[in-house]
DNA sequence: CTTCCATTTGTTATATTATAACATTGCTTT
DNA sequence: AAAGCAATGTTATAATATAACAAATGGAAG
């Protein structure tokens, strides 16, 4: 399962140049669909945010958003407003536990399980890999319902140590 | 099923004091058990994050402690710094998607299951459930095994309405 | 009992994260 | 071109959190 487990965690060969591009294909053809404007603040803040798989916080990204333009070249509304908007087309999560943005790799409703994805977090490199676990989420709706709670949207954030991190640990 | 839906969320006929009582007696007797110190500080943190169970923000726990001896008598510092202790106590939980703090209705190691815990937060009333759900701490073990991810914390919180709630809205 | 040490609490200042409110720009439709 | 609307810019400030150092408190050792 080593490819498995890298392919989550993009370890060894992991082509992100490729990886980013389909993000950003992926959003463009969304916002085509939907009659939305990608424009090119929103466009380059997707870019900043899947410039790695690490959350970001978004003083980080309105600081390489201004690198372009020089520092304060743009103030905290801008990058809040730009994420907000790229979250609600689901281009973009929000990791609470870190105050951080992340690309989705798979915004498309058609090909994403609506809105239950799960994040696991490497607290040694920072990576976050996001995936949509069927049996956690409905171990989640079987307690919703003994409850007879309505869910709504969750957050689930593992913290731990990927895979090779682990290896690098154990040496 | 109403009555264990009521107990999880409080609603109907839940004595909060003796609620309250409880959870200060079962920390206290921890301390003894672990040689710590409960002082009147911590204690009285521990006290006003237990008058309700919606999650409260630490600066709303710090103006309901100066409450006694007029406005501003404590620093941010203290009521962070003393919520960080009964954290580490597990007397408390921090919600991370609400940045608020929680009292833990079962702190002994004995009785609750380790730190997996899952929180059902109501958006309309505020209040917040813990349980510890076998189910979906064991499927997420599994994705973890899956990935070769090593566990070392979980944020499981969960969005939607309660029973109470849902019942007002449908009206 | 008193000196010493460690823990706890206090205090000041500041860092970090986020939003409110209003101004301006720039399409798009007419 | 003018109106209307979405997007972005700007200023100010709110909300959350921590660093660094000072004081005091409470046991433990002598």
């Amino acid at each position: 399962m080593k490819s498995a487990q890298d392919a989550a965690f993009h370890g060894e060969n992991h082509n992100h140049r490729a990886c980013m591009r389909e993000a950003l294909a992926a959003a463009e053809a969304l916002c085509v669909e939907r009659g939305l404007r990608l424009t090119p603040l929103r466009r380059r803040v997707l870019e900043l945010v899947w410039q790695s798989h690490k959350p970001q916080g978004a003083y980080d990204l309105l600081e390489k958003l201004d690198s372009a333009e020089g520092p304060g070249a743009k103030a905290p509304p801008t990058i809040y407003r730009t994420l907000e908007w790229l979250q609600e087309q689901g281009f973009v999560h929000r990791i609470e536990s870190l105050n951080a943005f992340i690309g989705c790799p798979a915004p498309d409703p058609a090909s994403g399980e609506g809105h239950s994805s799960q994040f696991f977090i490497c607290a040694d490199c920072g990576v976050a890999a996001e995936v949509h676990d069927n049996g956690v989420a409905s171990a989640i709706a079987e307690q919703a319902r003994r409850l007879g709670f309505a869910v709504e949207g969750q957050t689930v954030e593992i913290r731990g140590r990927c895979p090779g991190c682990r290896d690098e640990a154990a040496k």
